[in-house]
DNA sequence: GCCGTTTTCGGCCCGACTGTTTTCAGTCG
């Protein structure tokens, strides 16, 4: 696992520590040391410098849920790059089981079923054992699930190969750092570059000759590689998309980024655009009439087509980004010194793990002006939910922070389950003393999509639903988006002056960004809310603003650029 | 396996939902 190309040292431990946890749980250990080693690999995530610095300076012993024995597991595997545990427990383990973890219904009790009663280990044995019908009659396996497993499990496949955008990322980063220590300068392109919230390939121009391949294989220690469409190819990963390396002299550079950094359809659009202007684009530069044209930038390949830039991220070839270029409207998108506070965070009131004031502290490094509160509300219990005496307790210690801290201010809110039939639960008596109010739906998402969007929208008439959080439920590659009519939530969204969140977090990018530009053009207003459960989870909002941008949403529509009273005089309907 | 301590053991989140369970098992959040 740690071997290949180098990922964040704590990022490789948690993953490890995880595994390590799965496989327990699989082999009926005890459920408390299962968890203890989650909680470690939740503790290890959190730390904000390398477990190696961390040992430098005397060790793991003071890190909450990190004891004697996982420290000394952890030091073997950072110091020692010894993880010989770890493939002993997976020797023990079926080799499919990560992903059979990831199907809908599948837990690790009828896993167990199913390895120990019909030998299945794997996403493939399941599907042809299910297709010979050996699942039927299995105890725990009532006929409708097993109906539903092929559709299931073909979904899962699909998920193969590919990643999250934080992942995708923070992958890039690590490689071109890599590289840049050796002197190979290389320019990330492709969906990477674009911010698609799914990244299966992470492609990078580099600058020289082919000659560098042997010295990029030998540094990144990854000795496959396949040469597809001229671009030197790695394939895919447990832990990382496939790898694009594309040789490119300085003439060409800014082409070729183009031509690798813009959708099929974004291209096409240019280079019609490009045969009514008589120029050309191509991998070698661009072109009039035969002529090279040596072209500095990116900026000035639109310049030449008579284009208003556009940014990577938008690049996609939707009508909307050529129209606004060619009509040189592009509107400023929203910047990170636009936002000025964050809504939508939780704290260990319900199941956060951040204290009110380290959250209210943490929101103020980060430079806000103000910051919204937003527990769970008493129906999550799972999580939690606060009781009418816990949200006494906490707006008095609100009260008590806005006293201590007068630079920032303080949003009391909550975030209250949208019911069965669409009504928030709490009674407007309790809803009035929130500042805000967070509607968001967490169970029950199994229903049809005529029920779903009744009950959404009767939700979005509540006169106290100030946003609407995670407005279609999805998380990338694990939960399809629930059924709903969007059009009917943006519609009433807009009519009730109820903001529609961009979840922030990086496995939700949830309004998904396609729907932004056409909701914020008929009037309606976004939030991007990092839904953080802990301080670090603040930083979420980076991936909130990039897809924000990709979807043209513009600081005067966004709900965070407003001030902390612009923000209560919107909640109140002002 | 971790933690806290009335300190070396006992507790660690748990109710809703689903299916076919006639009293509960498994999953989810």
């Amino acid at each position: 696992m740690c071997r290949g190309v180098p990922l964040d040292n704590n990022r490789i431990i948690a993953s490890a520590l995880l595994e390590t946890a799965r496989a327990y749980e699989f082999l009926d250990e005890n459920p408390y040391k299962v968890q203890a080693y989650r909680k470690a690999a939740h503790a290890v995530l959190q730390l904000d410098e390398p477990l190696s610095g961390v040992l430098e300076k005397g060790g793991l012993s003071g890190i909450p849920g990190i004891g004697k024995t996982i420290a000394a597991r952890i030091e073997s595997w950072v110091r020692g790059h010894d993880f010989s545990d770890l493939e002993e427990l997976r020797a023990r383990i079926p080799s499919g089981l990560d992903e059979l973890l990831k199907v809908p219904g599948l837990g690790m009790k009828r896993i167990r079923i199913l390895h120990e009663q019909r030998s299945i280990g794997s996403v493939e044995d399941l599907m042809d054992a299910v297709k010979e019908g050996k699942v039927s009659g299995l105890r725990a396996f009532p006929a409708k699930f097993v109906s539903s497993l092929p559709r299931a499990l073909e979904r899962v496949m699909s998920y193969r190969g590919k990643f999250t955008i934080d992942l995708a990322l923070a992958y890039a980063e690590e490689i071109r750092s890599v590289l840049a220590a050796s002197g190979i300068q290389v320019h990330l392109a492709g969906q990477c570059r674009r911010i698609s919230e799914i990244v299966e390939k992470i492609e990078f121009l580099v600058e020289g000759g082919e000659g560098e391949m042997d010295k990029i294989m030998g540094l990144l220690k990854e000795p496959r590689v396949e040469i597809k469409g001229g671009a030197y190819e790695m394939p895919p990963k447990a832990v990382r998309p496939a790898l694009s390396f594309i040789f490119v002299s300085p003439d060409a550079l800014a082409a070729r980024l183009l031509i690798a950094t813009g959708s099929a359809g974004h291209l096409d659009e240019l280079k019609n655009i490009a045969a009514e202007t008589g120029v050309e684009i191509d991998e070698r530069g661009v072109y009039r009439k035969g002529e090279m044209i040596a072209a500095r930038d990116e900026e000035e390949i639109y310049r030449l087509l008579g284009l208003q830039y556009l940014p990577p991220e938008v690049r996609e070839g939707r009508d909307v980004e050529m129209a606004l270029a060619r009509s040189h409207t592009v509107p400023e998108l929203i910047r990170r010194e636009d936002v000025r506070g964050t809504i939508h965070n939780h704290t260990v009131f319900s199941d956060g793990t951040s204290t009110l004031e380290e959250m209210v502290l943490g929101a103020r490094e980060r430079g806000y002006q103000w910051i919204g509160i937003s527990d769970h509300s008493r129906s999550a219990y799972y999580a939690g939910g606060m009781s009418q005496d816990d949200i006494a307790e906490q707006h008095r210690e609100i009260d008590e922070l806005k006293a201590r801290y007068r630079d920032i201010e303080i949003l009391k809110g909550i975030e209250s389950d949208i019911l069965a039939d669409g009504s928030l639960d709490y009674p407007p008596e309790i809803l009035e003393r929130f500042d805000f109010v967070v509607a968001s739906i967490h169970t029950g998402m199994d229903i049809d999509r005529e029920t779903m969007t009744k009950r959404i929208v009767t939700a979005l008439r509540n006169p106290f639903t100030t946003m609407l959080a995670h407005p279609t439920g999805r998380i990338l590659l694990s939960r399809e988006p629930y059924e709903v009519d969007m059009d009917a939530v943006l519609e009433e969204a807009f009519r009730n002056n109820v903001a529609l969140e961009l979840n922030a977090n990086p496995s939700r990018l949830d309004i998904d960004w396609r729907l932004i530009e056409p909701f914020i053009s008929a009037g309606g207003i976004i939030v991007l809310s990092p839904d953080a459960h802990t301080v670090e989870g603040l930083d979420d909002m980076e991936f909130g603003l990039k897809l924000a941008r990709k979807g043209f949403l513009t600081a005067g529509a966004c709900l965070n650029s407003f001030g902390a009273e612009g923000v209560r005089l919107f909640a109140k309907k002002i």
